[in-house]
DNA sequence: CCAGAGTACATGCATTTGCATCTACTTTGA
DNA sequence: TCAAAGTAGATGCAAATGCATGTACTCTGG
């Protein structure tokens, strides 16, 4: 006997499941983001660089911290500490200490940054929307997004680093 | 007048769709990633290596060639190169010249390569299950796995380099 | 209060990466 | 047929990355 199922009930997943499904997303994301990567809207700023800039735009007031950031990023405490440093020679962050915590770190957007974020955010939304274009109806896009936060949220709660 | 709509035919995405489904999507590539990259059984053999070997155990009986692998990596052409000349020379992968186009080169699995995949992607699979664990049931995973499959398909299809 | 354990970030250094370019081979078209 | 354009992969070199560790601060238990 293999598999029990019912009507109502999806079976459990089995080890193979998991497997095939996080191999079809690395794929997809590598497909993507190779195309994202090769945009005209990342010569002059790396897409990470990006990315932090992108994090930063969309969260708390007063900035993130550098331990903070790391969640986001796929990148060593050391190298997002370059990184973070990097883009304040650029004039496009700031660094701080935190007000609470004096071994802490607060990053936030400058200006410039701001502006640089929304400029190239603009591009960059329209070649995801351009790849994107006739892959998946609204619907699928949407449950894609919802599998995809489920997933990281399941993640991230239960197995920390 | 927006977004027409009928019970059968899901409307069509809007730029913002595609952007949040990617924005999803990567974040939860990454939050899995961080967590498999820990994994102890990447301390031998990064997890890039990992997924060449990988690659080529699951491909044709000759070997690829390394624009072939080039596909499935997020890696510059020069860098996938570096990687399997260091794959060379534990012995992993052998190159040779291809039959029938004398620029290329033709990477194949040697037996060690094999067994090391094989021993590596046991403890890899193992991994994957537990993070996935409880995040997603089977009939998900499945949906992940089609939407992921067929936006890469898309991507990959319409969207050449 | 304080010693020791823990956390946040920085830094030295070796490795890895990417860009630009090079060589060698193949394809194209006049 | 052959010159010009295109493609596969390698390589020099500067930049980015990660590991190990350092420094400075915070937390914890006695």
């Amino acid at each position: 006997m293999n598999a029990p199922s019912s009507a109502t009930t999806s079976p459990a997943p089995s080890v193979r499941d998991a497997a095939e499904a996080w191999e079809s997303l690395f794929r997809a994301q590598v497909a993507v983001m190779r195309r994202l990567q090769a945009d005209p809207a990342f010569r002059g700023l790396g897409i990470k660089e990006y990315d932090v800039l992108f994090t930063l735009s969309g969260c708390p007031e007063s900035g993130l911290r550098l331990n903070e950031l790391n969640d986001h990023v796929l990148l060593a405490q050391s190298s997002l500490s370059r990184l973070v440093e990097r883009l304040e020679r650029k004039g496009l962050v700031t660094r701080r200490a935190a007000p609470d915590d004096a071994r802490g770190i607060l990053i936030t957007l400058t200006e410039a940054g701001r502006e640089t974020q929304r400029r190239i955010g603009r591009e960059h939304v329209r070649e995801i929307a351009r790849l994107f274009g006739g892959a998946l109806d609204a619907e699928e896009l949407a449950e894609l997004k919802r599998l995809t936060a489920k997933l990281r949220e399941h993640v991230v709660e239960n197995h920390p680093l």
